[in-house]
DNA sequence: GATGAATGAGTGTTCATTCAT
DNA sequence: TATGAATGAACACTCATTCAT
């Protein structure tokens, strides 16, 4: 895993391997890893099966890449949504509309990062779940960053928070509200109580 | 999947039935329906793999089978749970407290509602969903009893507090927090704000 | 590498797994390891290739299961055929000729223990070459009975005349000399020196 | 194989053909025929794969020039040996050091022509046997030369002798007794007996 | 001369399932 | 009821080879 020879050297890469990795992203993040075959992706990438292992290595290897991926772009629109903002609600709700957003409609890749369960393949279970602990440590930082009454845990109020956003995939419907007015929603839910001033 | 001898004769050797779904139960909530081999629910039920066939039609009648199961488990517990309470919060907590103890402790059973995902399984992904959905039903009663200011959707409460739930088995380590008291803090969490009076 | 099912359980064993078995033997042993494949195998024991699997774990533990059964026969043939001789060099040539008799007419699975290299399969090439090692300990004892001069390397003397033999299939013809008279032309060519009395 | 471009004009860049032809030896000899990839060629001689295709049409082409290159070595050493000597049996263990000498540490190239069976390669089989035939002839003439009792075959004696020094990378370990002794030994096993007078 | 990229046939293997006994 | 044995389609992956640039 140090690196597939067109990621080595990006520079006449005809952008095939972007092509896989589209392919892939938007097939695990639909299907999920196991209903997923090789040649799905292949078919999809407009490929013969055996040349996807020129670009990477193996199929966890090809999740891998693009969970990572999903982890820099949901990444990077939070962090992107919260850095003009000072007011640490604001902050918080920015940053989980960004999050929903970019989850529910934004990036295959992003979607992956919700939708594919670490323990699901064993084999980099660990990378998985460390990648996206590590994206989420925002939230703990967003959250701490309240001033929550002595008795609230930030801890429960975070978890609370990232995971009924995380299980929205399971009940979103495109039609509907759009992600940005569920994030609100959910803010409006969670806010009142701890800011008196309001 | 017009049901298996053993189900059509339910009284015959329902011992043997049982250990084949216990068996199924407890692989795949643990590893999943992808990972778990039907020779992995054999040994597990001390069988050879063609004698699961006897007892049910295939790997998904399996599942579908314990799903059920599961469902009505947890089910169970939560009604009792909310039987002699009268107040809408204490009936939401008692339900909430019921739902993830049975979730992270209780059964392997009611642990695979939450575990497995029914687009994983496309064949019985709708059945799957629909038996989710039913439980769920109670929960959108109970909160809908709540009596909520005007501008809070009750809606997006119960989504909310579901999501949180249902995502635990995600973060959840059996040496901390007990379910119980991870519940109370979640319904802590939204509780005050809405009854001010309490 | 515990047995498979058919050879824990010889009983009901249609004997499908000696035909397995003995196409490998076959196939492997006049065509080599890496040119066999599974489907060739599988082709010639009338089977379909995912069928082995129910006899055989793998391509290497059915090369050496094949490989033991080869050594067991020609150590058999060699034990046989000198268990009546006391005489040392009459000892030596008996087991010369049973060596090569069954080298080279004899069985499949005798050819292999001499064909296969163990090297050529890294997985089980130290097994492998114990096997043989264990089996050739005979000639070394028989090399050792004999009464020679001092200055006689009797280690040297097993190599060549093992070594002589081993390589007997990379020239014999099956319609020239036989097999017995390779034999007798090998012990004539090193015993009448070291036996004085001639 | 009509052959390579780098073959049509050697004078161009022979260099790097033979640092291919180098690597192919060497991992030929080492690793055998079937488990050496073009891959592992193309890296060992630092290379991309496709490139080795500029210099060599195939595979077999690759092996079939190093194994020339092979017994041109190893006879060009036995010939050197024997030029100068004019006593049969002298001439013969010159031949023999230099055979084993040869194969044992001098050269990857060398070592080909015994590592290497001509069937494991059957599209080559055939013109592989020939060339090795066409080097021990050698010691078809060498071994003809003895003056031998009328019952001594000398064709059981050549196969002796080349049997058991081909056998020799079997069971050589290179810490022990130097290639010139072991072949040494083999010849003065043989000589006494048919030279009395000595 | 050499490379990046792709091909396509083939490999060993898995696995849900079937069925005669 | 359960098993031994087999099936056949699918799977991830390998590898010698090709070829435009």
């Amino acid at each position: 895993m140090t690196g597939s020879p067109a990621i080595r050297n990006p520079r006449r890469n005809h952008n095939r391997s972007k092509q896989v990795l589209d392919a892939a992203a938007e097939l695990f993040s639909s299907q999920g890893f196991h209903l997923t075959s090789m040649r799905d992706i292949a078919a999809q990438a407009k490929m013969l099966p055996g040349s996807i292992y020129y670009h990477f290595a193996s199929k966890e290897e090809l999740l891998l890449t693009a969970y990572e991926e999903g982890v820099k772009r949901i990444a990077y629109q939070v962090d992107v949504a919260i850095a003009a903002e000072r007011d640490p609600w604001n902050r918080l709700e920015k940053a989980s509309i960004a999050h929903l957003e970019t989850l529910l409609t934004r990036s295959h890749y992003a979607q992956l990062v919700i939708q594919v369960r670490p323990e699901e393949i064993p084999a980099i279970a660990k990378v998985l779940a460390q990648l996206r602990d590590n994206y989420e440590k925002r939230f703990r930082a967003l959250v701490d960053d309240l001033e929550l009454p002595e008795d609230v845990s930030s801890s429960y109020l975070r978890l609370l928070l990232l995971g009924a956003m995380n299980w929205a995939p399971i009940w979103y419907q495109p039609g509907g509200d759009s992600p940005r007015s569920v994030a609100e929603q959910f803010i409006r839910l969670l806010k009142p109580l701890y800011s008196p001033s309001k």
